[in-house]
DNA sequence: CTAGGGTTAG
């Protein structure tokens, strides 16, 4: 002690790179959340100039960076560069391939850096069961169960409750399982009881959430916007309304899941009323409005809509352009799909792959097969949606040829075709006419693409030997099915029927339908209308309208749009509010008799298989 | 790890 203040002591020697990297600790601190790809870049070519890149602690921020800007090809790139990756680096890569939904590249890493000697801890658990998202993946769920029970990482809350979300998105059998380890557990925290109650919610099981929300010793924001929600979606917008009012606190969530399920329910006005009223608004508060106008055709209101939004300074996410253009491709919105495509070409979000499938969807039903197909060959990397939606596309614009084409194509490239690819095919198949080719794909999907056939391909295949005038075969295929028929099989059949005037048949075809109508009336009805429609039997269609308004069952007629000029026409089955509407169905009458002329029996009726 | 918008079929 005594010596102390004279010694002058030894300066500590401080390697270069504590100070460098000290350099960047702020510049990696903002890159934890930061989603703009070109600062990200810059960051990443000071920290390789500094030698920095392969460092253990620089590294995971990287990866974690370019994952956020969606930019796995990069984020792999850091990853590879470091000569013996640890743990940490590890799970970080798992998260990030999780998040760019590439569940499958998890596993793989989690495989290869097992084969390194490196295990889980409780990090890694959550981010692989935030991988397993949905029915399909139950087994895993419960391997990943299995294995805990052995490592015992259950002191983490993280790791069950991630358990317990993670089941809840498996099905019935899986929220059976979430609650068995819900009620197991010693101690629960908000977001144990939440993930739960989320579950039930999505199970469409409104009591079980209520009772447990009820049950809830403590609740914040988040507990009371998901059974806001669960009210929502049970469409019980009354009740939805009241918790609403009495609730401690509304956040911005809770604002847009009233606009959402007022905008679902029909109800636009009180929808756009909410939204008006809302405190603060972000870009999801305005996606749901804008697509909810969209979605119902109503153009001008969408447009309008998003003008506003436009000048808000909020940029589009990636969301709000899946979901708006989405809305867009339902509807025939081209000129709003347009406009959004112009406020996103030439930025990052034309590389994500989400956004230009969209886009390339929305092109496709839109009838623009040349712009969808421009989209599709400039995407860098395109997945089996990409290719699906092109393939649907041109399938139901009826360019078969074109369609057979680009699978072979798809195939040569080496992807996997699955069951929406082979829908797409055989509606290829059904729209150009080409039986032999569509019964030979449909014969052979278990075989060569191991696809099981789904009651959507026996409809095409039905609705292609129907077309054909192969009655026989299409009933001998309905009496094969394994799931049994439903109302679109037996509607299909019956338009063949009426198609071959095969009279008989279709007499049987429609006790059937009467059998499914007494099961579940709305459904049948509104299919039974559609069919008599596309057939011209409008005295009929016009009985099951009465029918079902006399039983109470309301459904919106499906309304068409067409754009002509600036201006969105709508029109509905036995629409006559036109002045002239005389004359149009004259006109379409005029035109079916010259299609008939040309001798093609399918322009008889045309079904969206 | 938990809440509101979402691409391919119906």
């Amino acid at each position: 002690m005594a010596n102390c203040g004279a010694q002058i002591s030894t300066p500590i020697r401080v390697p270069a790179w504590v100070s460098t990297r000290r350099l960047f600790e702020q510049k990696l601190q903002e890159l934890h959340k930061c989603t703009d790809l070109a600062h990200v870049k810059e960051v990443h070519a000071q920290i390789i100039k500094q030698n920095l890149h392969t460092d253990l602690y620089v590294a995971p921020k990287l990866i974690s960076a370019f994952s956020l800007c969606h930019h796995m090809k990069l984020a792999l790139n850091v990853f590879n560069q470091v000569p013996h990756p640890n743990l940490q680096l590890y799970n970080t890569l798992i998260r990030a391939h999780v998040r760019s939904s590439q569940p499958s590249m998890a596993f793989a890493a989690l495989l290869e850096m097992q084969q390194n000697g490196i295990f889980p801890d409780n990090f890694t658990y959550p981010f692989l069961l935030k991988a397993c998202n949905g029915e399909p993946w139950l087994p895993v769920v419960q391997m990943i169960h299995g294995s805990l029970e052995k490592v015992d990482f259950f002191g983490d809350i993280f790791v069950p409750n991630s358990l317990i979300d993670s089941y809840s998105k498996c099905g019935a059998l899986g929220i059976q399982s979430a609650m068995r380890l819900f009620r197991s557990m010693d101690s629960r925290d908000v977001v144990s009881w939440n993930s739960m109650i989320g579950g039930l919610v999505r199970a469409g099981d409104l009591g079980g959430a209520r009772e447990l929300f009820d049950e809830m010793p403590v609740r914040d924001a988040i507990s009371w916007n998901t059974i806001l929600d669960a009210y929502v979606k049970a469409g019980k917008m009354d009740e939805a309304f009241e918790l609403f009012e009495k609730m401690p606190e509304r956040n911005v969530v809770s604002w847009s899941t009233m606009v959402s399920g007022y905008s679902k329910a029909g109800d636009m006005q009180m929808a756009r009323m909410l939204f008006d009223k809302m405190p603060t608004k972000n870009m999801v508060s305005w996606t749901i409005l804008i697509s909810g106008y969209a979605q119902k055709g109503l153009a001008q209101d969408a447009v309008s809509l998003y003008s506003l939004m436009e000048k808000s300074r909020l940029m589009l996410d990636s969301g709000a352009a899946v979901s708006i253009l989405a809305a867009c491709a339902e509807s025939g919105l081209l000129g709003l799909g347009e406009r959004v495509h112009a406020s996103i070409a030439r930025t990052r979000l034309m590389h994500h792959a989400d956004v230009s499938n969209a886009l390339l969807d929305m092109y496709a039903k839109c009838g623009r097969l040349k712009k969808a197909y421009e989209v599709f060959e400039r995407m860098a990397e395109r997945d089996v949606v990409s290719w699906n939606c092109m393939l649907q596309g041109l399938a139901i614009h009826g360019h078969g040829d074109e369609a057979l084409k680009l699978f072979s194509r798809m195939k040569q490239q080496g992807f996997k075709p699955d069951k929406f690819t082979l829908v797409a095919v055989l509606c290829a198949c059904t729209h150009s006419g080409f039986i032999d080719e569509g019964l030979r794909y449909f014969n052979n999907m278990e075989k060569e693409y191991r696809i099981a056939p789904d009651i959507e391909h026996y409809g095409c295949v039905i609705d292609l030997l129907g077309r054909a005038g192969r009655l026989n075969e299409a009933i001998r295929l309905v009496d094969s099915m394994p799931m049994g028929p439903n109302a679109v099989i037996w509607g299909t059949l019956l338009g063949a029927c009426r198609m071959h005037n095969a009279a008989e048949l279709a007499k049987q075809v429609q006790d059937h339908m009467a059998r499914f109508e007494e099961a579940s009336e709305h459904g049948t009805c509104s299919v039974l209308s559609n069919i008599y429609a596309a057939a011209g039997d409008w005295v009929n269609v016009a009985n099951v309208r009465l029918q079902m308004k006399s039983a109470g069952i309301q459904k919106p007629s499906g309304a068409s749009f067409i754009e002509v000029g600036d201006k969105v026409h709508e029109f509905t089955v036995l629409d006559m509010s036109h002045p002239d509407s005389g004359e149009v169905y004259e006109m379409v009458d005029g035109l079916v008799q010259e299609l008939r002329l040309f001798g093609d029996p399918s322009n008889d009726h045309h079904h969206t298989y």
